[in-house]
DNA sequence: TTGAAAGCGTTACCAT
DNA sequence: ATGGTAACGCTTTCAA
């Protein structure tokens, strides 16, 4: 039961690979009646064309590269889920791989994939990358990249949220429900998004005359026990906030917990507002309130980006899609 | 700054490819100097192997394909990370195709990775698959198989976990801390899973001799919103149930939401327990006392046998993986 | 120790 | 309308 070329069937057939070819592509050049006998035959042994000798022929692999820290995390899960649909229904399979949010899994499988030729790579940079040049160097072989989520100061395509004014947003939704000590619960100051959202956070103090006070600021490497243990502290201040913003589902879920355990309620003692998925969120209990990022666009804009590119656009765009924010049941009403 | 080829290394050199093939497999037959003198000119260049080329050489092209009904959905999320992870480990890259839950989508996935001339297929099923026929041809064109959770009665090999007896267990607990009418929230009755889980149930029934109430067994196609309209259809019920057990995590949380918005409280007036991730359980509040899968061990179970498989292995295995009560909050304790 | 050539499956170009 | 053949990059076998 091997499978089946095209020479076996010119061999059956006793006629040359060359028609076999033309015939089962289509082209023109073939008479139907012999065309038919080889579709026939095709259809009958179940011959299916070798990717490999195409993409060994054609340089070319109609396969893409997606890289993310976690799949196993909604966030990501949502948005390799889209990307991998768009990519089938444009004929791209889809190569996922998952670095565990660290730097040197992410080098390796950016390795692995230039190996596999892909044409292109999607890839949300882990937390401790801070040297880009993996990334750069593809440029210089001319693949294709997209960013997404976690996007540094670099010439390569990419989509993200308005992370400044979605956090500045929220920050301000926070301080108009009553809460007067927000605190913020990021993740490494290195991220460009936390670096934008904690921006917002400022900007909405500044607006509001807050005086800014750093204990109630904690950027850390995001995991649920950081989020744990530094929500614990800041409930421990002297002082302790009655509002949070956090900027990554793991820490806002660690937060909720916190707060729960310390026998405090939401939203009547602290109100937490999040950067999380719709799902997640959903699951909560009370629902955490959140800045709903539209995962399924972000998923199909990455996407088209990188197809542009496959298809010769040089051009480097930097999308932003806009997030809104889902009031539920984790912030007071006015 | 094009890919370079054994070709251009032999010609820079003037010498032959397949001196130059041997240098850099490490063979012998080329002297120290030479293959110091290709290794290097290799390294300078940036030289990879062509994948393809490799591949068709050898018809072999260490990749395999995985498909489940959802990669955004937690317990599917985390065993495909795992097994991608065992697959990268061993050498082989994963493509990972997503059904959507649809029998369409997941003959269109299996006929698009076998033309990738995946080296075998780790398929989760969906529900709505009765025939398996897609799957037996995988058989005959001697592609290995493994399936996982939704396992039918035939001859390929897979990893489940003890469905009979967990669900037995979960509801004589149920029973035990004092629900007296017990509720079954499964999936369709055709997927194997569902039925053994109904039958673990039943059998507990029976061991505490409480009959059969037909009205408290719902198994519809599982979704979010089938969960929320059996259990509020539960609810009414003259006889309402004490007890819920849920075969999904969707159900759960359709369940939980559902209990909770018509004003009862969890455990006191519904006890749960369902089938779930931790992760997930972990996120409910009141958390959802559930039935633990080792889903990294699934993974890697699953992808040691199809390895055995690819490996010349032709027997049939079928893994059972113990799952294990995790008693939370969202039952009595006794 | 090194070279030459055939072959994997497909396509493209030139002949017939 | 059809056949022959070279080429893609690599490995393998045989010859030098």
């Amino acid at each position: 039961m091997k499978r089946i070329s095209q020479r076996d069937i010119a061999h059956q057939l006793g006629i040359n690979v060359s028609t076999v070819s033309r015939a089962l592509r289509g082209l023109d050049g073939v008479s139907p009646k012999l065309k038919k006998r080889i579709e026939q035959l095709a259809e009958e042994a179940g011959y299916r064309p070798n990717p490999f000798a195409v993409s060994l022929r054609y340089d070319t692999t109609r396969t893409i590269g997606i890289i993310v820290p976690d799949v196993a995390f909604n966030h990501y899960a949502q948005i390799v889920k889209r990307i991998e649909a768009e990519a089938r229904n444009a004929g791209y399979m889809s190569i996922i791989t998952d670095t565990d949010d660290s730097y040197e899994n992410e080098v390796n499988c950016v390795d692995m994939l230039v190996n596999m030729h892909v044409e292109g790579i999607i890839i949300c940079p882990s937390q401790n990358t801070t040297d880009f040049s993996h990334l750069q160097h593809l440029r210089q072989l001319h693949i294709p990249v997209v960013l997404f989520d976690r996007v540094p100061n670099i010439d390569i395509s990419s989509v993200m949220i308005n992370d400044v004014a979605s956090a500045r947003y929220a920050t301000n939704c926070l301080l108009d429900s009553g809460a007067k000590r927000i605190a913020f619960l990021g993740g490494l100051n290195q991220v460009k998004q936390t670096a934008d959202r904690k921006h917002g956070y400022l900007e909405a103090l500044r607006e509001h005359e807050i005086p800014i006070r750093t204990e109630l600021v904690k950027c850390h490497h995001i995991s649920f026990n950081s989020g744990l243990s530094d929500t614990i502290e800041l409930l421990r201040l002297p002082e302790p906030p009655d509002g949070i913003l956090a900027t990554h589902g793991l820490l806002a879920i660690a937060a909720h917990q916190a707060v729960t355990s310390q026998g405090l309620r939401i939203p009547e003692n602290v109100s937490i507002i999040a950067y999380m998925s719709d799902w997640v969120s959903e699951m909560s209990n009370p629902r955490i309130s959140f800045i709903k990022q539209n995962l399924r666009e972000i998923g199909i804009k990455a996407f088209r980006l990188l197809l542009e590119q496959i298809n010769g656009d040089d051009s480097v765009q930097h999308i932003i899609v806009k997030a809104n924010l889902e009031l539920r049941d984790s912030t007071k009403t006015i």
